[in-house]
DNA sequence: CGAATATGATTGAGCGCTCAACTACGGGTA
DNA sequence: TACCCGTAGTTGAGCGCTCAATCATATTCG
């Protein structure tokens, strides 16, 4: 841990190369989506999961879960998606501090309005310039960094709460 | 271009794994940089290409190009930059519009504190999860992607100066 | 030359995000 | 019951980004 280990010639390519087309990725993809249907990226995901839950209804948290959000994030979302009409919230009968967000007809419209040229444009940028072999090799590579991810947020929670306990 | 093609399975299911890795990568690298070096990553990249310019100077213009940022973004990085010390604006004397942007030892000295970390967590979270051989394969495949992107920025472009020679 | 246009860079407003409080409620234990 | 801690969600401040407007200087062309 001492020594630094610095990334060889080829990784350092790939990982410039990376960094660059990710960028210009989520740039192309965000623009499209702030011209073309007045909405970020993150608020299309969250259109996106709400269409999928059943009944168009799903709790604050579970919906921050499964679009990989901060609770805070997904509050001022909503916020602000209640206000152009997408989402109505809802409060949680059986346990008080919570909510519900709901999907209403407007969000399901505007979600259906953005999606085609959407998709498009996620097409056009990522899988066209890709050979299916390519494809396939590419979501094999996402799953492991997505796997080797996941046990490393825990990983970093489970330091950041031992930082604390040898502090106090 | 009428009837929406949508993703096939496979896509979308790489689709959702990519955005979710890459989500999931960027807010890691951020946050370790945040915590640990103080910096987005942005900052990061911009002390990178700076390290790297001969006299570690630069056009403004072409550390935007370098860095794929708008030139507004660039200048609103390096008044913060500035502030911090880690870069100093000098005035063009061939072209008075023009200014460079010069990187200082304490910048300097801040990319040094900064690098190993930021490069131990790439390793970490990119690289060590694949295969050398699937390294390779990423290689090709952002590679194809930044090529496909590129042309697509500047048809955007065209479009876009297009729309407005027939609105006017 | 002089006017129109193009280019380099900055600025301010508005938005989304993070972070650190904070409110409010639920569940466990004495 | 009363207390304490954990959980659900919200809030406000501060930051980085985008977008459009602006300023100053180059360049092009009638």
């Amino acid at each position: 841990m001492s020594q630094p280990r610095w990334l060889s010639d080829e990784e350092q390519r790939v990982w410039r190369d990376f960094s660059a087309a990710v960028g210009m990725l989520r740039a192309h993809l965000e623009s499209q989506l702030q011209h073309d249907a007045g909405m970020p990226h993150t608020y299309y995901e969250v259109l996106v999961v709400l269409s999928e839950a059943p009944g168009r209804v799903l709790r604050m948290s579970d919906l921050a879960l499964a679009t990989r959000s901060s609770r805070s994030r997904l509050s001022h979302a909503i916020a602000r998606m209640e206000a152009n009409g997408w989402v109505r919230r809802e409060s949680c009968p059986t346990d008080k501090r919570g909510a519900f967000a709901h999907l209403t007809a407007e969000g399901m419209a505007a979600l259906e309005a953005a999606a085609p040229g959407h998709v498009d444009a996620v097409r056009a940028s990522l899988f066209d310039p890709l050979t299916p072999e390519q494809v396939s090799q590419l979501g094999e590579i996402v799953a492991a960094v997505r796997e080797g991810l996941s046990p490393r947020c825990a990983a970093a929670e489970a330091e950041e709460l031992e930082r604390y306990d040898v502090a106090e």
